[in-house]
DNA sequence: ATGGGAATGGGAATCATTTTCATTAAGGGT
DNA sequence: ACCCTTAATGAAAATGATTCCCATTCCCAT
């Protein structure tokens, strides 16, 4: 738990200069159990550098996702959401989104499962379309238990 | 190919009215061969009915999306797409975005084999987390043939 | 320490989507 | 066919996330 975070090897001749924002940004990535908006991670990150501003944390969260160190997602409630990607202790995981109150429940089950699948469809549609693949997104929508007894009850 | 299109039925007893505007809308919808955004069906529906307005696309999509006629997919470019959903010419389909100009592919290899494996994992799941699955999404991210190329020369 | 390109931040600008509200039109009951 | 109730509509304004602009600051190789 000690030493410099993973992910400044990242930073190593690449072009990019690890800042304190960036360093900042990520930190806040690495410490935080769910997804986070770029407003979220502007106010956790403005606790402990309050010059840090907005357009920062917007062009930070792009680069990063360029780099590959972190996930954007989009769970249907108006504005992007980011994960850091790797790293220890971070599970490939897949996602569960409620329609009815757009909570967002991260699973791990069935991945072995889904990740055999994958392996081969990903490396059969490369091929077909000749296409090049890099990631790819997996998610369920439906109502949570909070959410389904109050959908029942518009009938 | 002739008598009332299959989603009049939809309407019926729903509380819905099928008007003029909705059905156009649902009209492009089903003769478009691609994922169309509100703007893009506006314009296409504002040929043939120049008085619907954009709000009107927005909230009949909208509407669509909840009646299950349509599905929403973001694809990441900062705008939703529409795609009508099931009847008849339709088959269920995953989807290939590529990072580099944003083209879509739609595949349906595989999708017999994912299917077996989504329905134990929405069983399995809807079970554990006490959540009623609607719906999934399946992308698959990377570059197309085209953008494949100018990625390499980056470097 | 210094020069130059990279990075930053604040405010304005952009752009998709939503809200408001006065007007119009479905469609069931007559 | 004609009302009548209420859902649906459209234009304009509002909203809200994200991006752009640009003057200033920072990093780092020399």
């Amino acid at each position: 738990m000690h030493g410099p975070p993973w992910w400044h090897g990242r930073f190593r001749g690449c072009g990019y200069r690890l800042t304190i924002p960036r360093d900042a940004i990520l930190n806040v990535l690495s410490k935080a159990s769910k997804h986070l908006s770029a407003e979220e991670i502007y106010f956790a990150v403005h606790k402990i550098y309050p010059a840090i501003g907005l357009t920062t944390v917007y062009r930070t969260v792009d680069l990063l996702a360029g780099m590959g160190l972190v996930h954007k997602f989009d769970f249907g409630d108006g504005r992007s959401r980011y994960e850091l990607s790797k790293g220890p202790g971070s599970i490939h995981h897949h996602h569960l989104v409620c329609r009815g109150c757009g909570r967002v429940i991260d699973y791990t089950d069935f991945i072995d499962e889904e990740a055999e699948l994958f392996k081969q469809t990903e490396a059969a549609l490369s091929k077909k379309y000749n296409f090049k693949i890099k990631s790819h997104r997996v998610q369920f929508y439906g109502l949570c238990e909070k959410c389904k007894p109050k959908e029942e009850n518009k009938e």
